[in-house]
DNA sequence: TCTGGGGTCCTATAGCCT
DNA sequence: TCTGAGGCTATAGGACCC
């Protein structure tokens, strides 16, 4: 019998997205540092959502605090995010990729997978057509991987950036992947990185050498055996098409630690209110409720509280809320809160 | 340097049941 | 009847991703 014949996957990543929506519009600023992030109000504690190609060099990436921006790039112009602008510019880039395959997974705001293995065409040069497309369409540029599976093409889409088109065959792997840092593989984190630094693996390849027990032992069963067929190259995983929202939240970091329990109280119900108007435009009603509280040292705990029927009601949720904030000590000054709805079925 | 907000999935643990 | 092993479920924490 002859083997199936293999998958043919593309990873469309958008480059630098957020900074490219804005220099599109300030057209001014192209070739300067730009540095998008928070919300632009005074005094606010946030994070890089996107540094612009030009602000790079100095340092700046994605998840830097925007103070320490300030200071390694005081020269960059630095602008907050416009959600809805950019989730307007994907929903659009998303229409255009539907229109090359009808398997098309949606990776986030700025990336998707295609499946092209019944398209008609080398995928090459559909490829090319779909970066033609958007350009001609956005004016943005995004960067392209080929592959047998998702993982690779996603490697794949991040060798060569900005404007990249690479092809990743099953037979590159050797040669290609395993010489990259193993932080480059999708789920090693910070924390996954350092663990297999310890264990002296820093490639994909001397991930692929270390035996499978070993993984299994130090990661547990899930990430071990991912970890392992990674490393290979291996990934039969689906594209997936369609999903149902499983939880809903908001959340939010004060400019200014709170240590005043009836403010924090106050608060909680904001949240409560917001993350109920949510589920309600949507259309989900959810079973329990948890809140997530962040003391100003950053230590982080939750509490949960099931409910007796599933509700989008802003005043079951907020008393939920407090039920579950009266079981933390207030102890510390208060960083962060949030609140949650889980479980959520469509009504 | 001082660490967002919105999510997902996995794992450890405790309590309950058989 | 007592004890224990194992399974199931709920909860909390942790890691990761965009």
């Amino acid at each position: 019998m002859a083997e199936a014949a293999p998958r043919r996957i593309l990873h469309v990543d958008m480059d630098a997205f957020f900074a490219a929506i804005e220099l599109r519009r300030h057209p001014e600023l192209k070739g300067k540092p730009v540095v998008i992030g928070g919300s632009g109000r005074r005094g606010e504690r946030s994070v890089v959502s996107t540094a612009s190609y030009e602000a790079r060099p100095f340092g700046i990436r994605s998840g830097m605090p925007l103070t320490l921006a300030h200071r390694w790039c005081p020269q960059a112009v630095f602008l907050p995010v416009d959600y809805a602008t950019y989730a307007a510019e994907s929903v659009r880039i998303k229409r255009l990729l539907a229109e090359f395959s009808p398997v098309v997974e949606d990776a986030g705001i700025d990336e998707a997978f295609l499946d092209l293995t019944a398209v008609a065409g080398d995928s090459e040069t559909v490829a090319r057509a779909i970066k033609r497309r958007i350009l001609e369409e956005t004016g943005l540029t995004c960067s392209a991987g080929i592959g047998p599976n998702k993982l690779l093409a996603k490697l794949a889409s991040d060798m060569q950036k900005p404007d990249g088109l690479t092809v990743l065959a099953a037979a590159d792997v050797a040669s290609r992947v395993w010489p990259l840092p193993a932080r480059k593989l999708p789920g090693v984190g910070p924390k996954t990185g350092a663990r297999l630094a310890a264990l002296g693996v820093h490639t994909i390849g001397a991930l692929a050498h270390t035996p499978v027990e070993t993984l299994v032992a130090h990661f547990g069963p899930a990430h071990g055996g991912y970890l392992h067929d990674a490393a290979q190259g291996i990934d039969d995983s689906p594209l997936v098409t369609h999903w149902e929202p499983k939880s809903a939240s908001h959340e939010t970091t004060f400019p200014r630690d709170i240590g005043d329990a009836a403010l924090l109280r106050r608060r909680l119900g904001e949240l409560a209110r917001e993350v109920a108007e949510g589920l309600a435009e949507e259309g989900y009603v959810g079973d329990h409720v948890t809140v997530k509280l962040r003391y100003e040292d950053f230590d982080t705990h939750t509490h949960a509280v099931a409910l007796a029927a599933p509700t989008r009601d802003a005043e079951t949720i907020r008393a939920a809320a407090l039920e579950c904030f009266a079981r933390f000590p207030l102890d510390r000054r208060v960083r962060l809160l949030g609140v949650r709805v889980g479980g959520l079925t469509r009504t």
